[in-house]
DNA sequence: GCTATACGTCAGTGATGTTGACATATCTCA
DNA sequence: TGAGATATGTCAACATCACTGACGTATAGC
C-alpha cells in the first residue's frame, strides 16, 4: 500500500468542472441519500424477523396498493427481471402472505392478492412509512405535500413519468 | 402451484388497519421509491462502463465533498462495514481515482483525496445528477428547494438529523 | 393449427452487504 | 515506559438481490 503523507485538503476548483456550469444542489443530493436510507430502514427491520428482504417488500407493497394486478403489471413497476421477482413472490405465496388466482378472462395471466395475513404486514409497514412521512410534514406545513410529490414526480425519468404519475392517479 | 381462481380485487378495509388511523401519503411513499431508483439510475450506467457500482459512486462522491475525510467518517456516514467498504475503496485507490495519505497529527488515520481522474469522474457524476434536480426545480419555481430540503431532513432519523445537517451545512 | 404471449424454472454469475476473528501500527494515559 | 484503547487492514464464510441465457408449458388469437 503506497501512502502519501497528507499535507492540505485540496479543494474544488471550479474551473476545472466541465462545461455544464450550472449549479450543484449538495445539499438536495445528499438529503436524499440519507433520507432514502432511513425511509426504508424501518421496514428492513421488521421484515428482517420474517426472513424477508426489501425485494419482498416492494412486491409486498404493490400488491397491497393493487390487489390483483399480474405478474407482467408488477414486472413493469419494479423494472427487475421475472427471475429476479420470481424468487421473492414464491416465498411470499409459500409463505403465505400472497395469493395467485388463475386469470379468468386470460388464464395464462397470474393475479396477485394479500392473504389476510400478507394485507396487514403490507399495512404495518406503510403506516411506519407514513407515520414518518406525516412527522416530516408536520414539521413544515401541509402545503409541502404538493410541492414535495411534483419534485419527486420532476426527479423520475420524463419517458416513465407519464405512466408512474397515472398510476398513482388510479384509485385504490 | 395451487392456483385460486381469480374472481374480484378485494379492495382493502379501512377498518383493518391498526390502531394508528392516521391517513397513509400512498403517493409521497411511491414517489419517492421511484424518484431515487431514477435518481441513481445516471450515474449507475456511467459508472458500470468503469467496472464500479453504486458503492464506488458514495465513495467517490463523498471523498469529492470532503477532501481529506478519513476511514472513520466515511464509515459514519455511509454507515456501512469497514469490510464492506474496504473491498469498493481498494478497487478506486488500484485503479486511480482515490488516493489514501497517512495523517500527520495521527498516523493511525488515513485521509481520503480524490485524484484528478477520481475528482473528474466525481464531478461528471454529481453533475448529471444535478442536472435532474435542476430540470425538477425549474418545473415548479425555485422555493421549492428550501421545502423540499426541509422535507427530506424530516425523514432523516431524528438521532441521525443533527449530524447529517451538520454535514451538509459545512463549507467544501 | 401455427405463432405469439404469459409465466415458470434451471444454472451460473456479480455487486453489495453482513458477522466474526485476528493482525498491525499508533496513540494516550497512568 | 508499558498497558490498553484506537484506527485501520484483512481473511473467511455467508445472505440478498440483481443479472444473463436457455428452455419448458399452457393458453390466446388469428
Amino acid at each position: 500500500m503506497l501512502l502519501v503523507t497528507d499535507t492540505q485538503a485540496r479543494p474544488i476548483d471550479p474551473a476545472k468542472a466541465p462545461a455544464t456550469t450550472e449549479e450543484v444542489p449538495f445539499d438536495l443530493i445528499e438529503l436524499l441519500f440519507f433520507a432514502y436510507r432511513d425511509f426504508v430502514g424501518d421496514p428492513d427491520r421488521i421484515l428482517s424477523e420474517y426472513g424477508f428482504g426489501r425485494a419482498h417488500h416492494r412486491v409486498l407493497h404493490f400488491v397491497l396498493r393493487r390487489p390483483g394486478l399480474t405478474i407482467a403489471e408488477l414486472l413493469d413497476i419494479l423494472q427487475i427481471t421475472k427471475q429476479s421477482l420470481n424468487r421473492v413472490l414464491k416465498e411470499l405465496v409459500e409463505t403465505g402472505y400472497v395469493e395467485q388466482r388463475t386469470g379468468v378472462q386470460d388464464k395464462r395471466q397470474r393475479h396477485l392478492h394479500s392473504t389476510p395475513a400478507g394485507e396487514k404486514l403490507a399495512l404495518s409497514l406503510v403506516q411506519l412509512q407514513a407515520k414518518r412521512i406525516n412527522a416530516a410534514l408536520d414539521g413544515i406545513g401541509p402545503e409541502a405535500a404538493p410541492i414535495v410529490a411534483r419534485y419527486l414526480a420532476g426527479l423520475i425519468d420524463a419517458s416513465e413519468r407519464h405512466k408512474v404519475l397515472g398510476f398513482l392517479a388510479k384509485p385504490r
